[in-house]
DNA sequence: CGTCTTACTGTCATTTTGACAGTAACGACA
DNA sequence: TGTCGTTACTGTCAAAATGACAGTAAGACG
């Protein structure tokens, strides 16, 4: 085909999985092996293949890195980032998904070799390679309102949780306590968040925590809001 | 071309330019005057140029088809769509991007004299080219939730507006009708949602009405919520 | 001056929110 | 067995936000 102002251009699929891990809000990363930015971290992706779809290429890329499957995990598409400059290999236009884990015993490094670890977010903000720093923040910020309008916050607890499992993951993500008891009512009262499962976890020490599964709503109605006073 | 697992492709940039006309939501079509889907209304839309940012395009495009300042415009990333099959010509992914316009008087038939119109979004679904019924649906339910969180809503209004403007935008886009009196307490007690400008605008007959322009704020705390009781 | 039309303000019952204290169920230990 | 320490869960109440509703104000027109 004649060029007519059009640009060839390659496309990249770049995952920011997040987790929450002792307390604190992770993002796997990984060292990049190759130039440019050799030996700094990185969000995990790669160059879209012929025949394949966003979704897939995000999905197949989650699975390298991870081993999970990208149909039973939480995987949304974030945004897409093409500055001219974003990549010194050339015009390189990336499609950025955002993923959300439970908390995994190990990173499970992918098939590729590359060594791939969870960072905090807080720690690692402003020192990936690339325009990933963006990429991050996007993505934080989106897990953020996601919160507080869909039942996002199960993707991040196990296929079983106790309400404090979740509260949990609300304080961690927002960086604000909850009242515990506030919090269960407003739970309860939402048709469809979760599901009791009618057995329970003993604590090492304490009275036993009933378990749920995630409901079959997936936006909150009413919202769970954060912030209401602060602004 | 190299094959090594990655892929050349080319990249469109779409618009979703939304404004409220005669009580209802209008979306900007155009009639495609080549092959393929020659004669069907698309989306105004076309190809990166070297050397250009996603949103520089963006902007280039409105500029070219509404003869309007998308730097004046509320213009934003909406999502990008890449299935292997959604464009006959070859792989083409296209980044889709959401503006919100006030009632323009003509439409301004941009300067590659394609024929531009507008289209109320309710018949033209499901009649567009390519995959943009998708992205007009996802256009609108991205306008709607928008109109909860955020201050979008002035952005369908000109300059300056009353709040019964701003409340019939409202029940426009999310198709339910408002009480005035509880939407202009809302409002009213929303800082930085709208500022008093002095000025009165007189109807054909009644009252004249107090104008407004928009005011600092972004976000909406608290929220602007639809749909409290159908759910 | 009355009438029509539209813009704006006020009231009140109900619901939701935020702040707070007390009870219940386990294991550990004496 | 019983007390203690820890965590899970439930109940109450004042303040705020919401939803439903009626009445007044300001223009044009006859």
């Amino acid at each position: 085909m004649i060029d007519r102002g059009h640009l060839q251009l390659r496309l990249t699929v770049d995952l920011a999985i997040l987790t929450v891990r002792d307390s604190r809000l992770h993002i796997l990363v990984i060292e990049r092996a190759n130039q440019p930015y050799r030996g700094q971290d990185a969000l995990p992706g790669g160059f879209l293949r012929p025949g394949e779809g966003l979704r897939d290429a995000a999905e197949r890329e989650l699975a390298e890195e991870t081993s999970l499957d990208g149909k039973v995990l939480h995987l949304e598409q974030l945004a897409t980032y093409g500055a001219p400059d974003r990549d010194p290999r050339g015009r390189v236009v990336s499609v950025a998904y955002l993923a959300i884990a439970p908390d995994l015993p190990v990173p499970a490094a992918g098939s590729d070799a590359r060594s791939a670890r969870w960072a905090p977010a807080d720690d690692i903000r402003g020192a990936l390679a690339f325009d990933h720093s963006q990429i991050l923040d996007d993505a934080v910020e989106r897990a953020r309102a996601s919160l507080e309008l869909t039942t996002l916050a199960t993707a991040f607890c196990g296929h079983e949780f106790t309400i404090g499992d979740l509260r949990h993951v609300y304080e961690v993500v927002w960086s604000v306590p909850l009242d515990p008891r506030n919090f269960s009512r407003k739970v309860a009262n939402t048709e469809g968040f979760v599901q009791p499962t009618g057995t329970k976890r003993l604590p090492e020490t304490g009275r036993p925590a009933a378990l749920y599964r995630r409901g079959p709503a997936h936006t909150l109605n009413p919202p769970l809001l954060r912030n209401a006073t602060a602004s």
